[in-house]
DNA sequence: TTTCTATTTCTATATTTCTAGAAGTATAAT
DNA sequence: ATTATACTTCTAGAAATATAGAAATAGAAA
């Protein structure tokens, strides 16, 4: 099944907890997984990593790692061509 | 579990056939269940109404009725706001 | 090296979503 | 009134997704 990037991008954020992460991320960059879910309710941090692969993988959110961190911000273009609102 | 628009309208892009209804909406807008079911690939026609519904329900499509006939086409705000590209 | 911390991957289960046939509704035509 | 057409809703099975505990990985500190 053929599965082009929009699909995925839209597919990413119609799910309330990416949904979320991706709008706090328009706030505070560079969190890592921790830091994410002491600003989401009741989420486990093995659910947390799995919604930000699929963030990842869409080309929603880019990672840093430093050290045992690892650092999650926006990709501004990816959010600018497919959810623009987000970040007016 | 609560669930806003923008939410809403990701997920119902987030699938390939809705999707393609929406590109194809683009194009020509004023089409019929019939109409759209023959520019698609394989949809049952009670999938595809399952599918207008969605996305009639999230504010992308809009309908109006015409003897038996119902004309389905884009909600250009909604379109504007969550999926520019598309139109662009 | 051992232990600790941060995070991911594995596994299994629960839930949601997709799909299409069958049945139902509404309008039009005979 | 009967039949035909256009479409939706109901139903149930199949497929995909979400969830979290347990195990695994990788780097930092002792």
């Amino acid at each position: 099944m053929e599965t082009n990037q929009a699909v995925k991008v839209h597919r990413a954020l119609g799910e309330h907890t990416r949904y979320k992460i991706v709008q706090i991320l328009t706030k505070e960059s560079n969190l890592c997984p921790a830091e994410l879910e002491s600003r989401l309710e009741s989420v486990a941090l093995s659910t947390l990593s799995h919604h930000l692969k699929q963030l990842s993988d869409c080309g929603l959110l880019h990672s840093q790692k430093k050290g045992t961190y690892i650092y999650y911000s926006l990709n501004e273009d990816t959010v600018k061509k497919f959810a623009p609102y987000l970040t007016e």
